[in-house]
Formats: C-alpha cells, structure tokens, sequence
DNA sequence: ATGTTATGTAGACGCTTGTTTACTTGCAAC
DNA sequence: GTTGCAAGTAAACAAGCGTCTACATAACAT
C-alpha cells in the first residue's frame, strides 16, 4: 500500500485531467474562431484540434455559442490599449493595428468578427462584446459632441482590418514603412475621433 | 427554331415566364444576400422569398456560389464614386458612405463583405470582386509610393462600416450633423490615400 | 385537338451540423 | 482487490443544408 498522499492541487498528473483538457478545448476554440469566424468552425474541428472527443466541448461549456462567448471574454487586449491618456488614444489604437498585422495568427479577435454573426444568439454576444469593451471605453474617453458617433467612426477602422487582411491579404501594408504606416493609421483614427472635423478640406 | 413570332419585350404575359422569375430569383438574392451574409441565407429562403420553387435557384443559375457571384457583379454603384478627379476622392468615398447610412437596407454590398466568405470559392468571388471594383480603381487614382497600402486602408473604412453598422446599429451616426459626419470621413479617407503621412502627431 | 417543349413542382439524395444518450475506462478511496 | 465516481468515448439523433431527379403542367406550333 505505497500510495503517495498528495495534496489536493498539487503537482499529479492525471491522465484525465479536466481542466487540461478543457483548457486545451477552450485554445482550439480561440485559434479555430480566430482564424475561421464562429460559422467557418465545426465543434469537430475544435475537438480535434484539442485532441479531445466531441462530446466533451458541450459537455464542458454547454453550446458552441457559449464557448464562443466564452473566447471572447478571454480576448480582451485591446482593453489595455485603449485605456491610458486620451489625447495619445489614436497613436496607442495605430499601433495596435500595426502590432496586429504583424502577429498574424495570434490575433483572433478581429477576425473574428467579420464572419461570426450567424445566429442571433451569437450576435447578441458579439455585440455586447463590442459595445463593452471597444466602444464604451473610446467613449468613456472622449470630450464633445457626438462622442459616440465618433467612436463608431474609430471601431470602422478597426472593424475593417479583418475582412481586409482576410480577403485581400496584408503583404502590401506590411511592405510599407512601419512608421509611416502607424503615422498614417494616427491621423486616420485622429480625424474620427477629434472633438471637431480636424479640417475642411476642399471639397471636389 | 425561332420559336418567338412575338416582338421580345411586348405584352404578352405569360403565366410563366422565365425572365420573370429569374430576375425575381436575383432581386430576392440580392435582399437577403445584403442582409444576412452569403451563409446567412438559404436557397429555400431566396425561392421562398421570389416565390418560386427550390429548384429553380440552381437551374437558372446552376448554384447558390454562382447566383451570389451575379448578385455582386450587380452591384457595383462605388463604381462610379471611385471614378472621376482624384483630388476629389476622399470626399467623394465620405459621401458615398453618409449615403449608405441613409439608404439602410438598400445597400447590399457592405453588409454582403462580412459575413460572406464560407466556401474558398466564395472567397475567390469577393476577392476578384474587392481587387477589381474598389482596390484597383483606387490604386490607379493614386500617385506616390505604397499606392496599394494606401488603397488597403481606404477600403478598411469602406469595409468596416458592414459590421459597425450591423451589429452596432447606426442611429449615432445618422444623428450627427450630416456635413460634419461627411467633413469627418473625409478627413479619414484623406489621412488614408494622401501621398505622404498628412501629419506627424505627438506620439503619446 | 394534338404533340412538343420549356417551365415549374415535389420529393428525395447525400452530407454536415450541433447536440444528446448510453456506454466504457481510468483513477482513487476503502 | 473492490467499489464509486468522474472523465472520456462511440454512436446516434433530429434538423438543416445544397443539389438533383422524376414528374406534372402550361404554352405554343402544327
């Protein structure tokens, strides 16, 4: 009778381990979603990724829909971005934008959004996600007149990049000069964002 | 075998007339494409809504991949925004946006983007439509270097209103002053395609 | 009226989807 | 060991999809 006493929580190994496996469900969810949107992913493909049986993501969040809402809740970078000091917001949002483009894979969020607003319930989710934590905060933020009206301006930028990236691919944005790209990304989250129309240009 | 002794186009109505129901096929498509995505609808849905049979949707034109390849090649009014002096463009592209938020459901097009890319072979159709109607037109308007980059954020706008004005509703937008929303994509449009960076802000 | 052809129809095909059920298996306490 | 329970599995479920086939019917030429 040599068994070893562990402690509850401490470093055993099962080979079932629940909260592995639905750790290792909830990242197959986040790449699949992020690279796919809600209705290209098939709850098989996600447990096939996770190496686990189908069964189990219903079993472990109930419906596709509410492991989708629960990836959602876990991205939430762009939080840390936009809070800070107003006045540097459109560089801080630029360069977020550019850091995506860069990463590739890794960012899931914005892909997807594009392609993930099949049924009600999912857009629901969606909608809350984005209303919370994009476009509340950039409102939170911002002094004047049509405040939110503004922000919705900047989350079109933002919104954008995925079904650009996705359709058309980025090779010729990251071509360009990074800086140059980020000062050009600045102005254009700039104008959307100003208290006033930053200038009257002359029109055609 | 000319079997048409009639003028085409006279007023002979019959019951069943070919052209009749394809073209109410394609308008059906068009409205539900516009509105709920390419995998948002259904051949059901579409002959359901042209009142005609199923079937009929793939025999006159042969798939739901095909049907949707003519709606596009349909609606091509940025066509013509896209067209005239380049120095005028941006301001062009910011009214031609305030007008979509006008017309709602009438513009089938960006909200057709976003939830549109299931099939690789839907892909390809958006992909050729994107390059040869908005990307390239834009590009051949362009002088100075990174044409194409600049190009790219331009249609980041033009596509990111689909989703903002989907899921987040456009009521805030329409309730801003409409000059001042126009002066505004304007601004943005030009910060996007100006040959060089329009500003260098202080960074943050 | 009759025959032919184009148009429209009903229904099934094969497949995939999200989800659920009944079952097996590993792990740990007794 | 033996038992009890959680973890994992296989298979089926009902529903929906795009598509296709066999059939009915309206319209025209004769």
């Amino acid at each position: 009778m040599t068994r070893v006493e562990q402690e509850p929580g401490s470093a055993r190994r099962p080979k079932r381990d629940r909260e592995a496996t639905r750790r290792r469900i909830l990242n197959a969810a986040r790449d699949l979603f992020g690279e796919h949107g809600y209705d290209g992913v098939t709850v098989r493909m996600i447990a096939a990724r996770a190496e686990a049986n189908t069964a189990l993501v219903n079993r472990y969040f109930g419906s596709k829909a509410a492991l989708f809402g629960e990836v959602l809740a876990g991205e939430s970078v762009i939080r840390g971005v936009i809070a800070g000091d107003p006045g540097g917001l459109p560089r801080r949002l630029a360069e977020h934008f550019v850091r995506l483009l860069d990463q590739g894979s890794v960012t899931a969020m914005s892909r997807m959004l594009d392609r993930s607003a099949g049924q009600p319930e999912v857009k629901e989710i969606l909608l809350h996600y984005l209303e919370d934590v994009i476009v509340e905060p950039i409102v939170a933020q911002l002094d004047g007149p049509d405040a939110r009206a503004r922000a919705l301006l900047a989350s079109t930028i933002i919104m954008g990049g995925g079904p650009v990236r996705r359709l058309l691919g980025l090779n010729d944005l990251r071509a360009a000069d990074p800086a140059e790209l980020t000062d050009r990304l600045t102005a254009m989250f700039t104008a959307a964002l100003a208290p006033l129309p930053t200038s009257r240009l002359p029109a055609s």
